[in-house]
DNA sequence: CGGATAGTTAAGCATGTGCCTAACCAACGC
DNA sequence: GCGTTGGTTAGGCACATGCTTAACTATCCG
């Protein structure tokens, strides 16, 4: 989980996953909008690797990542979570604080 | 966005959120379970605070936490779009498998 | 007032992170 | 084979992070 959040919280990764999202990429194509080295998108991609949130594999000389889902549901849950339990608590609390209520996802 | 997963990235902070979803805390009881020295602790808090996920007031000599769930949402809806574009990207591909000629990006 | 309590600031240190360049290896294409 | 393309490894540098202790301020309580 850390792994995750810790991938999360660099720009340019973030910018890889979006990327990710339209579909699969080797290093190169990854690399060419980011003005940066290559191996410093190689070490991203292994941080990306480390947390589970992509994928990759190398046919011949080139190598595919792909986005892995899973990872990005599992933080998305534990978001989920902590803001549910923190509503739930503001239920218990009486009910009567009005305005924001009814809104569920 | 940087900032948020920034603080989120790091275990010790997502205790204290952890921690705030069950209420407002002092600064001494955000501490308390967490081994490490009261300036240590202030130190994520002011990473929590300035991520926009947790707010304070001082009262007395008294800090009181609290938790701002749209710092949670907006993360979470980040991870909710890339998640449900890339689920999209599938729904788009399921139809006529094979056939590539959309978006080369 | 004077002491205990709650927090804050300052300085320093060890380690981690993000980037670079230079060199290296492994497919291709001819 | 030989050069080119795509990727990988190694080493290094600048700065950020996470923590510490020591000293300081500000409130509360008797």
């Amino acid at each position: 989980m850390d792994q995750v959040f810790k991938a999360l919280s660099d720009g340019t990764r973030r910018e890889m996953i979006e990327r990710l999202t339209q579909g699969p990429a080797s290093v190169g194509e990854l690399a060419q909008p980011l003005s940066m080295s290559l191996p410093a998108v190689m070490q991203h991609l292994q941080v990306l690797e480390a947390s589970g949130l992509v994928r990759s594999e190398k046919a011949g000389r080139v190598r595919t990542c792909h986005l892995e889902p899973d990872g990005l549901r599992m933080a998305e849950d534990w978001l989920g979570g902590q803001r549910t339990g923190w509503e739930h608590r503001l239920d218990r609390l009486g009910g009567h604080l009005g305005s924001d209520e009814g809104k569920r996802s």
